[in-house]
DNA sequence: AATATTAGTCAACATGGCTGACGTATCGCA
DNA sequence: TGCGATACGTCAGCCATGTTGACTAATATT
């Protein structure tokens, strides 16, 4: 019954550590949908369009099925946000160059507009709560995650993303992104 | 043009790390629910069924109104599923002693079960990142996310979980837990 | 005795997942 | 050249889980 800081019972303390990082998970998650989800519910959307808005944004010029494959939903659930989306000009499309199947997707000006202002209220947290907790907590934060993740999300957001953190080549305007996604993803 | 390892346009670096953040969140949270997801499936249940026998499992003898506000959901919402686990005897209720209004809920031996079953392998996906990562980065991960979640939801789950992490008392076999709960509440 | 708190219930609605079925344009290859 | 595979669209319906609003009942508190 007498115990020592190390070591003591390590099977409690394991469970008690897991546990933690379960119901942070729950809470952080919940915070962090939270700002947009008001925001969307004003403009009378929801949260699958926020995610469709970003990755259009992050990856301009992505596919259907390429944005499909990154949302891991149906055809028929993103059919429904995506015709929301173009009908009230937040999203545009344009027929492929090579591949005339394919539908490439953009952010319109307003599309551009509302992401920033969704994205902004998320940036700011995670500034703020990476501002708090140093550098190094970031590292860790980011390693476990990784950990977490599926292993093949984790592959391919880095090979559209190559080593990010030490990025050699910057202030690029970004028009070779839509060119890069189709090259990377090799589809 | 030419640029250095050392701060050469920190505003993007600091966009893609920030983006890189809100990626591994969602990415992250998707994998840490799909496990549970495709059990509960097999038995008719859902996400939210996991969320109520989680908490009860982790706050034996919490009132309905003490869950209201972990799940931050209606009353309506919670109903729904709370009266399915009663039907079927995952979850077991009794009257409130001090005040008789109360209904304290608890796991049964099958909602317990259930419990374990559930957890364990969100369980296993933590202790298997953990392990990657090292002892530092969890702390940094634990760091990020305290920053990010809601002071009022952080502030609760440490009244109710003192200093978990150097835990002095260990393998009591909680009968008292009950009790701490309405106490540390202090409702 | 009046008021506040805790809980339960009924009804109706929205969002965003899902399956299944079927249609069309285009591409790539045998 | 023509045919199967691919990329996308669409209609119809189901389910889980959130919401609001209205109303009741038991019990506690002041």
């Amino acid at each position: 019954m007498v115990d020592l800081k190390s070591g003591a019972n390590p099977l409690f303390l394991r469970e008690e550590e897991l546990r933690r990082g379960i119901e942070l998970m729950f809470y952080a998650y919940r915070e962090f949908t939270s700002e947009p989800d008001r925001i969307l519910a004003e403009i009378g959307f929801g949260r699958a369009h926020h995610r469709a808005i970003y990755f259009i944004g992050r990856y301009p010029g992505i596919t259907i099925s390429e944005l499909l494959v990154i949302l891991r939903i149906t055809k028929q659930s993103l059919s429904r946000v995506l015709s929301q989306l173009l009908e009230q000009g937040y999203v545009a499309q344009t027929r492929g160059k090579r591949d005339q199947r394919q539908r490439l997707l953009t952010l319109t000006e307003t599309g551009r507009a509302l992401e920033m202002r969704l994205t902004d209220t998320q940036r700011r947290r995670f500034a703020a709560a990476y501002r708090s907790a140093g550098a190094e907590a970031v590292a860790g934060f980011r390693a476990v995650l990784a950990g977490i993740m599926d292993p093949s999300d984790l592959d391919r957001i880095e090979r559209l993303h190559p080593n990010a953190a030490e990025e050699e080549e910057h202030d690029r305007g970004d028009p070779s992104k839509q060119a890069d996604l189709a090259a990377k993803t090799g589809r």
